[in-house]
DNA sequence: ATATTTGCCTAACGAACGTTAGTTTATAAG
DNA sequence: CTTATAAACTAACGTTCGTTAGGCAAATAT
C-alpha cells in the first residue's frame, strides 16, 4: 500500500465513521480529500473495497492481540485482562476505522462478509475460551460461557460511541476501569 | 394510527432491521409487502418518517420504563435491577425496532435528530442517577458515574445483535444474568 | 532522451434513488 | 343510487448513485 494510497483510505474512514458507510457516497469522500470521485479509482477498486479493507485491518489487528495472549501463558485473569486491554486499545487508537468496523462490516457482501463472519466468530471463541480457562481454573464463577463472552465483548465495543481523544480518561484507564468491571462480575467471592 | 398503517410499519421495520436504515430502499420495503413504492406515500409522507416513528417509539417506551421506576421508591440496587428489566423487556419484546432505534437513529435529520438526541441524554442521566443514588445509599463502590451508567447501557443495548426469540433465554433471564453481572461490578463487596 | 508509471482529470454511462401527480378501485355512508 | 373516503395503482420527475473510458501532465525509471 503506497503512501498517497494509507492517505486516502484514512480520510475515506473518516468521513465514513460521521454517517455510515450506506450512507456516505463516493462523491463525499471525494470531496473531503478535494478531488474528481472517479480519482479514487486510481487507488481503490470500488466502493466496497475501501470498507473491505478497513474491516479486515481492523479483524487483523484484534486477532494478533488474542494470539498473543493465547502464546504465552498466564492465568485466566491476566489472559483477559490483557485480552480487554489490548482489545481497547485497538480500537481507541483506530478509533474511525474501529466505528466502521463495528457497525457498518453487515454492508460487505459475497465471500467477504461470509469470511469476516468466520473471522469474527474466531474471535468471540477465543473470549469464550479464556472465561472456559478461568471456570477450570475455578477462578471464575460457573457461567453461561457465550453470555459472559458477548457481554464483555458488547460493554467493550460500546466505547467507540462514547470514546473522545480528548477525553478524561487514556485508552489505558478505560481498559483497567472495564476489566475491573467485568472481572468482579466473573470472579468468585474471594473473601 | 390505523390498523392499516400499524401493519405497514411493522413490515417496513422487518426489513429495515436486515440491512439498515441507509442501504434499504423504499422499493425493497414494497417488495416485502407487494406493493407500489408509491402506494407507501398513502401511510408515510417519507421515508424518514417511518425512521422517526421507529426511534420515537421506542424512545416513548424506554422513557415510561425509567419513570416508572424513579416515582415509586426502592433501593439503588432494586431501582437498577428494574430498570434494567424494563429496558431488556422492551427491546426483546420489540426487537425489530429495537435494532433499528440502537443502530439507525444518526440517520435521522434537522429537528428530529436534535429532539431524539435529548431524549438519549435524558435517558442516560436517569441510569446515572441511579447508580448515584447507589453512591449515595453507600452500597455501590464510589465510581465515574457516567462511565458506569454508559457500560451498563452498552452491555444492555448489545443484545439486540444476538437475542434469538426462540433462544434458550428469556427476556427475564436476560435481565437477571445482566442485573448480577453489572451489580457485582458496582457492589461494594460486603463479605 | 525516451519510455513508463502514477495520479489526477473531464465526461458520461446506466441504474437506482426518493418522491409527486393524477387516476382507478373498493368499501362504506347518506 | 349517489357520494365520500381510503388505499392502492401507473407513470414519471429530477437527482444521485457507483463506476468506466479515455486523456493529460508530472514524476520516475531505463
Amino acid at each position: 500500500m503506497t503512501e498517497r494510497k494509507r492517505e486516502i483510505l484514512a480520510a475515506s474512514q473518516n468521513v465514513l465513521k460521521e454517517k455510515g458507510y450506506a450512507a456516505t457516497s463516493v462523491r463525499d469522500i471525494a470531496k473531503a480529500l478535494s478531488m474528481e470521485p472517479a480519482s479514487l479509482y486510481s487507488h481503490f477498486k470500488s466502493k466496497e473495497d475501501i470498507l473491505k479493507i478497513t474491516c479486515f485491518d481492523m479483524a487483523d489487528k484484534l486477532e494478533l492481540g488474542i494470539a498473543e495472549v493465547n502464546d504465552i501463558y498466564f492465568n485466566a485473569e491476566e489472559k483477559l485482562r490483557i485480552a480487554i486491554n489490548l482489545h481497547v486499545k485497538v480500537l481507541t487508537q483506530n478509533l474511525n476505522s474501529a466505528m466502521i468496523f463495528i457497525r457498518d462490516w453487515r454492508n460487505l457482501t459475497g465471500k467477504s462478509l461470509d469470511q469476516f463472519i468466520l473471522k469474527r466468530n474466531a474471535y468471540e471463541a477465543g473470549f469464550r475460551e479464556i472465561v472456559q480457562t478461568g471456570i477450570n481454573e475455578g477462578i471464575f464463577n460457573e457461567t453461561d460461557k457465550k453470555f459472559a463472552a458477548l457481554t464483555i465483548l458488547s460493554s467493550v465495543n460500546w466505547i467507540v460511541e462514547w470514546y473522545k481523544e480528548d477525553g478524561s480518561l487514556s485508552s489505558e484507564q478505560i481498559a483497567t476501569k472495564l476489566s475491573d468491571f467485568i472481572l468482579s462480575g466473573l470472579k468468585k467471592d474471594t473473601v
